[in-house]
DNA sequence: TTTTTTGACATACAATACTATATCAATGAC
DNA sequence: GTCATTGATATAGTATTGTATGTCAAAAAA
């Protein structure tokens, strides 16, 4: 089909992939059935503006009018900030909110074990750090674990599971960063406190 | 209706209005039908993506996708640039095409005659200047009539009606700007010559 | 290996944009 | 006053989206 806004198709499917959503996850939170979000990533469809916006919103994006001649100053600037910028509410109020959970499943565990505490130590350290392009892969796989682990109590065995993997997300990360000999408490690129600035 | 777009509607009217045309104009530059465009600024239709492209496309305008974090500098770019900026290339692309061809005709009278030079300089200084804000109306409604001129030669009544008018609107646009005192030879914010800079 | 997730696709029906055309009142030009 | 322009509506028929489901293969997780 090929209209004018294959722009606008792109950008939907980056936005979405970088922020680790599935159509289906998108989906539920705009609304928009996922066989149109699949039709549109494919330039299957014509949407209504009603499901753009929708769509969009969701990935905390706004559709913008730009005067043709301040274009190119406008797309700096949108690359200049997106690194930060594009990093999903949604994503990181899940992410959170996993997190969050997990932590108060922990401190109902017994506060003086040193696994316990280790692995608080752990958490409060990836929620801190910049996790690097190359492990949000993993890191939303994490986060994601999370999220499944929490509706549950936490029993020796599942402690053991969690312990391990995050143990291994933190040493993955580590590893990806050591060659550039970068520090890992930059600003974060990607993690769960970021804030969306309104201002 | 009242979708979550009063924002695009709005937009497009006032861009349409700014550029002096009508929605039959609209329509027939961009392809969307006169019906669509009544519709669309009254919040009445939710229009595919096609339409609206095509729609803004014609206005010089791009839709662009903006991650909300960078919203605000983006809008201040916007608003920066826009008085520059949102001068239609249409527009002032008809209107120049109307202005040449009028001076092509003046340019086959007697060129020792003083009214026809009178005319001519008359001409070159409008399309030199600022056009105020207040004045763009009087202003395309001055373009129009030279696009209704242009095609038939133009007789010694014609001619004097030109006169006349053109006579008025500069008259009019000095009288406007002559309580504030500003320069007529500015930098036109409202012109025939302008340049879209692609750049 | 088995199960889940993911994205692409299909189908049937309802909702609505789009097309083509026409009308009408208000406004302004002549 | 007459005529043209403008914007808002209307109508009827067509095309497409949107909705609700379901299927399927490939990839990933268990």
């Amino acid at each position: 089909m090929s209209y004018e806004f294959d722009h606008l198709r792109t950008a939907l499917r980056k936005a979405r992939v970088r922020l680790g959503l599935s159509q289906r996850e998108l989906s539920g939170i705009s609304g928009v059935q996922q066989a149109q979000i699949s039709k549109f990533e494919n330039g299957a469809v014509d949407l209504r503006l009603s499901s753009l916006v929708a769509l969009f919103r969701a990935l905390e994006l706004e559709l913008e009018l730009v005067p043709r001649t301040c274009l190119p100053a406008v797309q700096s600037i949108i690359r200049a900030t997106s690194p930060k910028s594009t990093i999903s509410r949604k994503l990181s109020a899940r992410g959170k909110i996993a997190v969050d959970h997990v932590m108060q499943r922990l401190a109902q565990l017994d506060q003086t074990a040193k696994q316990v505490q280790y692995l608080q130590e752990l958490i409060r350290f990836l929620e801190r750090i910049r996790i690097p392009a190359d492990q949000t892969k993993n890191y939303t796989r994490w986060v994601k674990y999370l999220e499944r682990l929490h509706p549950a109590p936490i029993d020796t065995e599942k402690f053991e599971a969690l312990l391990k993997r995050t143990e291994a997300l933190r040493n993955q990360i580590e590893r990806s960063q050591s060659p550039r000999n970068q520090s890992l408490s930059e600003k974060p690129a990607y993690s769960l406190d970021e804030e969306d600035g309104h201002a």
